[in-house]
DNA sequence: GAGTGGTCTAGACCACGAG
DNA sequence: TCGTGGTCTAGACCACTCA
């Protein structure tokens, strides 16, 4: 399973994860510093940078400029649940987790416009969500209202960091179809800032559109999710009908 | 938008960029050597190649060991629709493009045992599927299929290259549900070897596991989706019925 | 064999964090 | 201020591709 490539930085990232794995290094520990640990493999401290930042992509080992590297704790993951079968409510996808908002008025630039299916620069609103949990960036969600379509403004959003569930986004009354679309890459150099996390972490990127009964786009959101603490869920029941419908297709 | 950093990568990678989008190198043609390139803009190669690696995470660059540089000309992205709605086949997920497969018979490992809920050496049957648009593969799924649930055995699995939308996987009577937890992460060695991706270019991870009427779990899939060249759907429709629940709850 | 990218070195110097 | 990681250099040598 392991083994594969055995370049210098690959051997000394498998020996340090090993030391992780095997409790020798303990989580949220400091590792020895790189001039150490470059002596101790009799490697140039740009190798033994290399192999550190493959343990920094798996999510191992976090570095802090003029601090050190830390071998990170095991995050607890959260879990962004997909689908249109639980309230239109956006909180409650990370249920236990508090959040911080922020709204903005904006005029729409052109990708969201093409998003939302309206004219560009029309008046919509913006609200900036980051769920953490310890100070721990979780996610990041941007959430557009059209102000033309939103039946009910969004009630008491402050910044409290403490604030928990609270019905954002109204459910619009004719409200049929979500549509979620995923993507995995690298964190823009603004997203792994304000999420704290590595450039080389990958992130989800989700897109997520709600549809009303006519076609209108009610609502947009974009979701930033680090690969190490979020993780994406969707469950589908197939009804009776739909179960027999599929029969009739495969016969 | 752009500017945030500016260590001398940063403003080379973003000249290229500008270069590559400006269609002064064009898709599929090959850079000025990295010596070149590194004289051009008068850093070490290192540096320079240091700036190439940021594009080659954004899939800007594909770089070939003893060949050279790349501009990627832009994949056509394939979609994994998401959900049951679709039949049981799993090539259906991927319609129009063709696949290759191979079938193994296996002792279930630990984490397929879990995962399946199933005893650890149960037999299963491992499929592995590639799929691939012009000898460019687009995604890698294993799937894993109790020998004593399915009720059909696979048709006709070959390793033909040019199959199609075969229907592999039978559908169990009782299908009722259909879980899926997405992820995004670096590729494995292994992965990036199959795919013929780069190891600094994420890959979504998706685990289905679908589950019979009677709880039972009925098959399980791994699957691997290079970001540059496959992304994930879902479409959720809101019932009548579930809708007046959203909005019972909502009050 | 000529030319390409891949790995690695042994430094220098800069930027950041904590005491 | 001191020790840390971050950036960069100017090479050497290896591994690969292609003619």
């Amino acid at each position: 399973m392991t083994a594969s490539v055995s370049t210098r930085r690959h051997v000394i990232a498998d020996d340090l994860r090993r030391q992780i794995s095997s409790g020798h290094f303990k989580a949220d520990e400091r590792l020895p510093s790189e001039a150490q640990l470059a002596t101790h493999y009799t490697v140039s401290t740009s190798t033994l940078r290399s192999a550190l930042a493959l343990l920094q992509g798996e999510g191992l080992v976090e570095k802090i400029h003029g601090d050190g590297n830390f071998v990170r704790g095991p995050l607890r993951k959260i879990t962004y649940t997909g689908g249109a079968a639980t309230s239109a409510s956006w909180t409650a996808y990370f249920a236990p987790i508090p959040m911080t908002a922020r709204t903005t008025s904006i005029e729409a630039p052109s990708h969201l416009a093409t998003l939302l299916n309206v004219p560009p620069r029309s008046r919509l609103t913006e609200l900036l969500y980051l769920a953490h949990e310890e100070k721990v960036p979780h996610g990041l969600a941007y959430i557009y209202v059209l102000d033309s379509v939103a039946s009910v403004t969004p009630p008491a959003v402050t910044t409290s960091p403490e604030q928990r569930s609270a019905p954002i986004v109204a459910p619009c009354p004719a409200l049929v179809e979500v549509q979620e679309r995923i993507s995995a890459r690298l964190p823009t150099e603004e997203e792994a800032m304000t999420l704290r996390i590595s450039v080389s972490l990958a992130v989800l990127s989700l897109t997520r559109v709600v549809t009303d009964f006519y076609g209108r786009v009610v609502d947009a959101a974009l979701l930033v999710l680090p690969s190490d603490r979020a993780d994406v869920l969707f469950t589908t029941s197939l009804s009776i009908e739909e179960r027999t419908q599929v029969h009739d297709r495969e016969r």
